[in-house]
DNA sequence: ATGTCAGACAACGTCTGA
């Protein structure tokens, strides 16, 4: 089975090279991250006609996640267990965004991420980010304690696990991505069991997922290492192969992410 | 040059977020 994941930056701008990627990797299943559209808006029909059934939690402008399957959905869940929302002003109640979903294709558990940006340290959107992070370390452990069946989160973090995820960490001393309380967040699934899969780059030393649209970032390869796979040792122990697809990077009108592809001998 | 994108709103430009 091929799994993968992508931040597509708009499902509905990123359609054509959605189609044609899925047609080439064929992945079995895939999760979308800022697709940018309400469940209702989501292009169901095109997807349907490469044989992929999608189930989706999205709202509209921002955020939203989707997941893509030929192989069944089941047990679909939206939202993290006491997931936060961003509370922007105190007087407001926190507001749930679409960052989370779950669904189990042929067996296998996997979640689809959009970790809170952070915006910069010190901002009430780095809290948010390190509280969601702390509700999808509840959430993993909550599932993960019934039956040990392969069991994965894959999405875009905004988080550069060590300085080498990211092409200069001296340009990084105080941007979110690099922090030590980011890091420890994502380490901390570790305790619950998960560890990452570390994907090959096709190209380069370092397996970069996302690189700025400006000022030439891709060419230059200015990237950071941010979409990241975690399993539990059910799923990491069947996987045999683990890839970004930068060459999905190339060209016009494509996403700031490349995809993650993972095969597992299941 | 925060130099590129995407979406929403009321526009044909400006804002927000990344």
């Amino acid at each position: 089975m091929r799994i993968a994941t992508w931040n597509v930056n708009s499902v509905t701008a990123r359609l054509p090279h959605l189609l044609g990627w899925l047609e080439r990797a064929r992945p079995e299943v895939v999760c979308l991250q800022e697709i940018k559209c309400a469940e209702d808006a989501f292009p169901y029909e095109p997807l349907a006609a490469l044989g992929y059934d999608a189930t989706v939690h999205g709202a509209g402008r921002w955020n939203g996640v989707a997941i893509l399957s030929t192989v069944g959905i089941d047990d679909v869940q939206r939202g993290l267990r006491d997931e936060p929302g961003f509370l922007e002003d105190g007087a407001l109640l926190p507001a749930q965004e679409q960052r989370a979903m779950a669904a189990t294709c042929a067996g296998v558990r996997v979640w689809s991420v959009y970790v809170p940006n952070g915006r910069a340290v010190g901002h009430p959107h780095y809290a948010y980010k390190l509280d969601w992070l702390a509700a999808l370390r509840t959430t993993a452990a909550a599932e993960l304690a019934a039956a040990p069946t392969p069991w994965a989160v894959l999405g875009d973090f905004n988080v550069a696990p060590t300085d080498a995820d990211v092409w200069d960490i001296a340009l990084f001393e105080t941007s979110t991505h690099v922090t030590e309380p980011e890091r420890r967040a994502v380490a901390a699934l570790g305790e619950v069991g998960l560890s990452e899969v570390l994907p090959r780059p096709l190209k380069y030393d370092v397996a970069y997922t996302y690189w700025d649209y400006r000022q030439l970032h891709f060419p230059h390869n200015l990237g950071m290492r941010i979409d990241l796979v975690l399993g539990n040792n059910t799923f990491t122990g069947s996987v045999f192969d683990a890839y970004v697809d930068r060459d999905a990077r190339k060209g016009k009108g494509t996403s700031d992410h490349a995809p993650v592809v993972v095969d597992l001998d299941r």
